[in-house]
DNA sequence: AGGTAATGCGAGCTATCGCTCGTATTATAT
DNA sequence: ATATAATACGAGCGATAGCTCGCATTACCT
């Protein structure tokens, strides 16, 4: 099988100077992502594009699969904040509103920047993936079923991880899928029919 | 954004001893693809590992992408002899008879090769996707909405179109990420309960 | 002010990649 | 048997990638 090159960054930069030649480097890693494509991404162009030199991109990160990391991170977390959100929110709701609230959430998150969004679910199998999206999935996974269990009597299956699996993966599909591949299928009338079936589909599974 | 390499052979193999060349390099290509991982495939190295030379390679392919799409295509053939006979099967099945045996067809042909699958999955995007699986796609919604015209009468929506998209995409990730991210789930027994779930789903949301 | 640590620099080494092209080998036709 | 076309070979070229290292610059501390 493959080999897993590293993603950890080197040294924390601890002086104001130095997070910002960071912040330089992953902000120019994402636009080099989104505008030139995964291939385009060498360390030395990133370099140039931040305005920074090779040997300081290599004093904080080991390789450019661990830049594309980060920006892989940078964006989990803008998507967990959004998704973190509407679960409390919603945490006391019945099912039927619940779950129409959290259809148009998972729409309104894969919008959050959908061309990096794009480029990054192509490129994330080819890097850390692990620690990344593994940890956004099971922090999604875990917030869902808590939910379930909260609202456990509105239910009839009794194997809450199955349904959470069944839900969350249908969910992400069709917001992924309406998003990144049918992008005309986006006029607000559209993403509200959507929503629609999407919240019919998975509420008529759940009770 | 990225540019996109050609991906059409060149020469068509007319005698045996080509033909035999070009099964070499794609089989080499699928192997390297499984067990070393995409990056490794380089021209080069398929040229190697189907024993045969680079130049022999570029008589045939004008690069490393063309060989992928050529893997790609021919497990896309695979998968879709076992669709497209499942779906005629059932064409005159009822619903909840003919979308059980649709997911488990699903998920059976996720699991062809399921390695190489994961690896496809993964690389695709970065290859001519427009082709192949674009067009696999497409013969997928056609058959799978021939099926829901043919019994209108027992489904209660109108817009048919998208009710293709909501249980093509929801049947697809289900299978998909059941085989490819959840190994563990694919026990006889975990397989059957989760044909049970998504057919419920599915089946819950056509009437 | 002077000293030390942190940060930044970029020419350039090595490795590898994609790919060509002149040549050798094998098949087919007559 | 000879000629012609098809196929195969692989050394090696130019390009580019990842990455290091010795040196320059800037910030911090007392």
């Amino acid at each position: 099988m493959a080999r897993k090159p590293p993603t950890k960054p080197r040294k924390h930069a601890s002086q104001e100077r130095s997070r910002a030649t960071v912040d330089a480097l992953i902000e120019a890693t994402a636009r080099i992502l989104v505008k030139e494509g995964f291939d385009k991404a060498s360390t030395n162009r990133i370099a140039e594009v931040a305005g920074v030199s090779v040997g300081s991109l290599y004093q904080y990160y080991p390789g450019k699969e661990a830049l594309v990391a980060a920006v892989i991170d940078r964006h989990n977390q803008d998507i967990m904040r959004v998704v973190r959100s509407a679960l409390a929110e919603v945490a006391s709701q019945p099912i039927e509103k619940a779950v129409r609230r959290i259809v148009a959430v998972a729409i309104e998150a894969h919008r959050i920047d959908p061309r990096l969004h794009r480029v990054l679910a192509e490129q994330i199998p080819r890097t850390g993936r692990l620690a990344n999206l593994e940890a956004f999935n099971r922090e999604t996974y875990a917030l869902f079923r808590a939910y379930l269990e909260s609202h456990s009597d509105e239910l009839r299956m009794t194997d809450l991880g199955l349904a959470t699996f069944v839900c969350v993966t249908t969910i992400e599909a069709l917001a992924h899928t309406a998003v990144l591949h049918n992008a005309q299928k986006l006029s607000d009338e559209a993403v509200k029919t959507l929503v629609d079936e999407a919240t019919r589909l998975v509420v008529g599974y759940l009770k």
